[in-house]
DNA sequence: TTGAAAGCGCTAACAC
DNA sequence: GTGTTAGCGCTTTCAA
């Protein structure tokens, strides 16, 4: 059972009484009679033999491995895209590979050549930092897909949400209720200055003025930006360029004895799972990653029809961390 | 730059004007003349040359690859873990696949067989469900350590967490601040059975009487949970299995006019990102995954002597919900 | 210090 | 249906 050294298809062969490439027809659903392909199963069975995909991924030119780089584990929605992957390979037999950039240039091209080197049929860069030329002469023709990123110069089909959807539907909600000063609490990464510019293009549509208070993207961020937002007291309403800086600031709003959405509206963006558990629960846009992963894996393995780039739609979800703003449609400043 | 088909060493060789053993001791850094070296150097460069990590591995008996199975992807306990993982692998210039097994026996059995057949140098596998003969029968004598398990029948060293010293520390501080009757919400795995049975000991030999309410160790679980605590209103305190399962309390708390801490003290488990940011911040034990995860990394490449079985302590993280009981030391049933 | 050549374990023609 | 055999791209003796 427990293996000395190695064992070879050739040890199967033997025991079996038959040749290697007939093992290995066994093994791969060839043409083989009943009785040898029981045979040789029973080998394979006794000697507890696990075939090495190294040798096969030579010899085949395919390994069933799509390589996956993420800007972090820790991220609900990189996960939830993960499934998504695993959704569509998981049916054809495939698998991946999945490794962390840490959001840092460096490591993603490392981690990128890494993927390479070990011969993936495909490639899915999400997030990635890295240039277009960077890109290009890192992977080659080989079959790659860019996630949360928008057409750019690089060869590789794009997927993206359109953070500009989500901005546009996040504002429209707020304006139904009657909100006019929207602060925006942006985000650093290439999301959020989508998002941001959305917001900026949105606001300037509706004859408004943007407020942009900068932060990283974090709960900590989101804290922050609640004494950023002090200095503009007639704000009645707040939207984040994600849902930790929602959760941050609604943190540091409770401090100050600030009542979400009573004295104060605000939405996020993407949906974590914990979202609709706060107090009051979060009014966000949805990010539909399992989706994205699933239309990523489609678009790396060729099934679907590779058009430049792609984009899918987020979903507003109301929840109850937005409200009319206090003395109806504010007027000037306190 | 972009390659036709495929580019090896021979090409490397040929431009260089070497053999292709000359390139591969510069490739792997060994005796060479500066000259030869700076040759394959620019030859690679100018090539565009990617080394083919099967065919190595397939000589070497060796591929740098540590393969790790978690749970699923989406808990950031996992997440911390691999980056411990991440920590003394990157340094050693090897790489992990990260795979999910979806809490499922079956999904893990395949992840781990392709981890295997993949040749990785050694296995993390996190929470397995499998038993120790599939274990056994899997694995074989391959390096493998199993995390989140207790020492098992299985010849692999385990690392877990000491749960039951976290769930002491947990109920000592309910004790401190006064609380008797102290309900818990189990979870369903082995991790939340661990706890359970803490919480149950540390009860008995506290001479009080344990109240376990089942639960699916979510946040629906949480809510569904405080439907049957009103069954025990006496209860002023509640030791939930984990941090999910707390948020999902809070919630269903708030909406019957429960106050925490002020009419039931909470503590929680595992220590997630948002317990801090919750109102009130939550008191909960902090599950090192981090250290957990460079401790795995360590004992699965035999740089730590293998003990059989090694158990992390978990700490405590004193926030705001808990306080004293309301009646002081409650007496009796209402 | 460098080159020639023998495989690593497997699959895929090609014969039988 | 099954066996023989030539590699896949690389490292590693062994000689030179």
């Amino acid at each position: 059972m427990v293996s000395r050294r190695n064992l070879t298809i050739l040890d199967v062969a033997h025991t079996a009484g038959v040749s290697t490439a007939t093992v290995s027809r066994a093994l791969n659903g060839g043409k083989i009679s009943t009785r040898t392909l029981l045979r040789v199963d029973d080998a394979v069975r006794k000697l507890g033999y696990q075939r090495n995909t190294l040798a096969r991924g030579l010899v085949t030119g395919k390994t069933g491995i799509v390589g996956v780089c993420v800007p972090d584990v820790l991220g609900p929605l990189y996960a939830q895209m993960a499934r998504g992957i695993e959704d569509v390979l998981t049916p054809l037999g495939m698998q991946y590979t999945l490794l962390t950039s840490s959001r840092d240039g460096g490591r993603e091209g490392a981690a990128t050549r890494f993927l390479l080197e070990q011969q993936v049929d495909g490639l899915i860069l999400i997030g990635s930092q890295l240039s277009a030329p960077e890109l290009t002469a890192l992977v080659g023709d080989r079959p790659a897909v860019l996630v949360q990123r928008e057409a750019d110069a690089t060869p590789y089909p794009t997927l993206s949400l359109d953070n500009a959807q989500g901005a546009q539907a996040a504002l429209e909600h707020l304006f139904e209720n009657g909100h006019r000063r929207v602060a925006h609490i942006a985000g650093v990464r290439r999301d959020g200055r989508a998002r941001q510019e959305a917001y900026e293009g949105v606001m300037r549509a509706a004859g408004l003025t943007p407020v942009v208070i900068a932060s990283d993207s974090t709960e900590s961020g989101g804290t922050l930006a609640a004494a950023a937002l002090a200095d503009y007291p007639e704000a009645t309403a707040v939207f984040c360029s994600n849902d930790r800086v929602a959760l941050g600031l609604y943190h540091a709003l409770r401090g100050r004895g600030v009542r979400v959405p009573e004295d104060l509206s605000v939405v996020g963006f993407d949906d974590l799972p914990w979202g609709e558990y706060l107090a009051p629960p979060l009014t966000t846009v949805r990010q539909p990653g399992r989706e994205m992963g699933r239309l990523a894996a489609r678009l790396v393995l060729g099934e679907k029809a590779v058009t430049e780039s792609t984009s899918v739609e987020p979903e507003l979800v109301v929840r109850a961390s937005v409200c009319a703003p206090r003395g109806g449609d504010p007027s000037l400043p306190a």
